[in-house]
DNA sequence: TTGTATGCGTTATCAT
DNA sequence: ATGATAACGCATACAA
């Protein structure tokens, strides 16, 4: 077993609350004794053992991220933002994926109350009223990144996706495309890209496109629906240009186009969405709206370190910049 | 302040010796009771403090996951097969990137000890003396994910990365190729990659072909060290194919060559290792040598798993198969 | 400046 | 079948 308090107390010669004293820092303690008990512990080897100290304390310095699959989409850099600043502090983060199931969602919520996680940062399509109930009862500071939760007031760290999205196909037409196709998500999507189609559709009435529902097909975010989406697509309609709510998703129309024998950005112009590495490094390099991917999960963890420490928030819910990113996939 | 073992036993009328068997469904207890207990944990909305439990039996369910960078490589996967299979045995995963800075491996893993991890999924390049010091001190349950520990008889997951090599440059030899380019990890590399290089000089030998220095880039894993790579080689010599130790180095390599107005595979062939995601994605699709990326993951949760419960691990340095798989960037 | 004693929320041993 | 209680390792209020 490994060394206690207790042990280095008696090497020491002294109590164990004079030990807690020179290993928290706290209360004043003579030179003297202060050398002996250090000498002591590093004679010993000794740590402090945390769980006991949590147990005291009620305070674990441990967070809970909950993600949808951290071997998908951008999670992986938002989830290095966090545990980055999270290191900062001196916390440490358990990793929970969820595949967005529900019940595994609440499973994970409850293990981490019971695990005194001391918050958690949350990542979701949904905020069903079953999770929004079990929240409340579990008094969990907790903050949302990429996920909004409407009417509730739970802090959350965005970019405003409708203007985002606006933006985008803002682009789009002043480089001359009238026929602008949509893939991606949809507005029954609950998550926050849900207002990536308001955006689309705003951009096309302030400029008197009509919206053609041909042109628009709903998906995930994945490579495979950017091409299946493509396929359907030119099956009824024609169009100058797509503006796809991911990244892989503009890799999978561009393939599918290059598989037709259309070319991008001469025949057509595909403008893709997050940012992420792929996108500079695929041939062609795609034009995006860039989110500050590794910034949200940096921020949203500061936002929630703040809220575990009872320190006011300036922002409750902070909506960061997009940026449209210029490159090959887009005419010049 | 949540409901304790004590707010349930007054509830129902119990002592909480009581209470804690019903929780942990051990001894015999009285139907009767039992239900009254259960009440009254659905009453208050109990929940066991894992904190208080962790501290008496000595066990926290949470195992520590070490990784150079989560939003790098194949991390991500590798990660998702382990929390796969630590979910289905009950164990939370507590994530640490080190960025191969061996300070905060050292660090995470004291800290992992301290709060009492049961124990540690390690990957890293290498395992320098004052790391295996550590490890030895510290008693933690450990399998090396991707790392071997030579002489040291930590427990491993890898595959055989020489071999594995040698099938990638047999299959290049095969379709006629002669000059092949070899980009990526180098001799001194400590982790697993470093014996790909050797499998590339056996299968030249085996062949007869001879070993030109000039057609040897060592480099990190990095799409932009394929692209320099390429242009450092064609500098000097001429080659007729490429093997790469990564996928990104093949991607940065293949852009390189575009740029130069060189074709892939109808001029030159190019291989990938590794078999992310994105080499099924990329144009031209990528011929690449898969290593069981997610298996790894799950396969190294398993034997900690089993090494945590002191059962008895058929083989400590499991050697996972690797593919070859053929796409677009290498003659058909 | 230092020591004693209590409690954090459990599990488990020993009585009853 | 159930209860009282010690112990896990630490922090801290209170005494000295």
């Amino acid at each position: 077993m490994a060394a206690s308090i207790k042990d280095v107390a008696r090497e020491a010669g002294v109590s164990i609350a004079t030990v807690s004293r020179v290993l928290n820092d706290v209360d004043v303690v003579n030179e003297e004794t202060k050398k002996r008990v250090l000498s002591a512990i590093k004679k010993l080897g000794y740590r402090p053992n945390i769980v006991a100290r949590s147990l005291k304390t009620q305070k674990t310095r441990t967070i809970g991220i909950i993600v949808p699959d951290i071997s998908n989409q951008f999670y992986p850099e938002i989830v290095r933002g966090a545990e980055d600043v999270a290191n900062i502090y001196d916390y440490n983060i358990m990793l929970c994926n969820t595949d967005l199931n529900i019940e595994k969602e609440m499973e994970y919520l409850k293990v981490l109350k019971e695990k005194m996680s001391d918050g958690v940062l949350y990542m979701s399509n949904s905020l069903e009223p079953k999770i929004l109930e079990l929240i409340k009862q579990l008094q969990l500071p907790m903050v949302l990144v990429e996920t909004t939760s409407k009417e509730d007031d739970i802090p959350s760290v965005t970019i405003d996706n409708e203007k985002a999205a606006y933006d985008g196909i803002t682009y789009l037409i002043k480089k001359g495309n009238r026929n602008i196709a949509y893939i991606g998500a949809g507005e029954d999507t609950v998550n926050a890209s849900a207002m990536r189609y308001k955006g689309y559709r705003r951009a096309l009435q302030e400029n008197n496109l009509e919206l053609n529902k041909d042109r628009v097909y709903f998906s995930s975010p994945k490579a495979k629906d950017g091409y299946k989406g493509i396929n359907e697509i030119l099956n009824k309609t024609k169009i100058d240009s797509i503006f796809c709510t991911s990244d892989e998703i503009a890799i999978g129309a561009i393939n599918a186009l290059r598989d037709k024998g259309i070319k991008v950005p001469e025949d057509i112009d595909v403008m893709g969405f997050n940012n992420i590495y792929l996108s500079s490094i695929f041939y062609p390099k795609l034009t995006t709206v860039a989110q500050p991917i590794y910034d949200m999960g940096s921020v949203g963890m500061r936002m929630l370190i703040k809220l575990i420490n009872k320190q006011e928030l300036e922002e409750r819910n902070y909506v960061l910049l997009h940026e449209l990113i210029e490159r090959d996939s887009c005419k010049k």
